[in-house]
DNA sequence: CACCGTGCCTGAACTTTGTTAAGCTGTCAA
DNA sequence: TTGACAGCTTAACAAAGTTCAGGCACGGTG
């Protein structure tokens, strides 16, 4: 491992190390020693190990706001939100259990929190009120976290879990009665359709607020 | 402190010190201490610290899930989603942390997710099929998990977070520009509030698969 | 009554983790 | 050449989860 050590190679490392062995892993010597150098080394370039994960949360945070800025901004607001929803998904799905660990990020610069001005902006234009423009940006950022933190939950590479098995050891699971629970099960497609038709739901009431 | 533990009163012990002082200090020790009782002796009735949190997360829900069983099973599925919310929601903000600790708990045991059956029956009992009905069930859920982990993030005793100090602070803190992020701030109101419009809307989006 | 097993807890100790202190090594400027 | 600083090392500590052997009290059995 080539030495001289930066922030940056820390933090990429680390968002490394989590994705392959989970964040139980992501010990401050393991860190090192895939850097090649002894753990307190990690100490010259960082604080401690919270402002570490801070600024892996800020490095994904980043990705998202970069891959917002290439949005079409002569979009309508429908299309609009639904890119913000799946760009922060996307980055969420690219770290293991990249929601719950990345969700809520605090933001220390204004620039970053002035983003959001485009995007109430858009929704003003169409016809939302502004307080009906905030509500709508938290609430398909509250949709999105919440959803991709179950998602990720469900694809852990779990024990004894029963949605892991086939459909008729799970209905075995579930014993007599629950008829509709077992049929849903059997309907559940995937994760980006089902993301995509929650979604539809979401902006559809967002959309009846314009009348 | 009286002593005699059980694992109920170990559990009990447990939330107490998760709000007392926060995930962090919720420490083996700590809780042996708070229950007068050495670090050891958890081990004879918990086998591991996830076993103890684990625990934690089966009782709250189960909270949640009795909760459920007291909403009037005549309601309309409007009515009946929003109480689900509600409740969620409710049980999540008692507990520090709580979206973010609870949320996407696994369930070991069929009763539990047999519970969703009566929900399911609602909904389809509504006019939605049962693929919307599942989606509606899970998007409900996805949306609380995200408004109150944000809410419970927003509320935190934190440092130098610009939300926390007065309007005038985090206008001046915001800088030029980005004038409908501060008229935005200046027109946030209360969680409750923000919660039932922005679950109105989820509704609404709801309702429109209907016709 | 003595015995003994079993349930529940203590005391000491081990391991892993975050973190700090002190010191070595090179590079570059004066 | 000398010194200062950046960037790392090794050694070490405290706190955390966890294990293990033992002890104390209780109940039932002979």
């Amino acid at each position: 491992m080539a030495k001289g050590i930066t922030r940056e190679r820390i933090v990429a490392a680390a968002l490394e190390l989590l994705n392959d062995k989970g964040m139980d892993a992501l010990t401050v010597r393991a860190l090192a020693s895939r850097l090649g150098v002894g753990a307190p080394a990690l100490y010259w370039h960082v604080r401690n190990k919270q402002e570490l994960l801070d600024e892996m949360s800020t490095f994904v945070m980043r990705r998202v706001i970069h891959a917002l800025s290439e949005i079409d901004p002569g979009a309508g607001w429908r299309d609009a939100m639904a890119a913000y929803a799946r760009v922060l998904r996307s980055e969420y799905l690219k770290h293991r259990d990249g929601a719950r660990i990345f969700s809520g990020t605090r933001f220390s610069e204004p620039e970053v929190v002035k983003e959001k001005e485009p995007w109430l902006g858009r929704l003003a234009a169409a016809g939302f009120s502004l307080a009906e423009a905030d509500d709508a940006v938290d609430l398909i950022t509250a949709f999105v976290v919440g959803f991709v933190i179950e998602e990720q939950e469900r694809n852990r590479p779990a024990g004894d879990d029963p949605d892991r098995y086939s459909l008729a050891e799970r209905d075995a699971w579930l014993g007599e009665g629950a008829d509709l629970v077992k049929a849903a099960g059997h309907l559940r497609d995937d994760g980006d359709r089902r993301f995509e038709r929650q979604l539809g739901v979401v902006l559809d009431g967002l959309a009846a607020r314009l009348r």
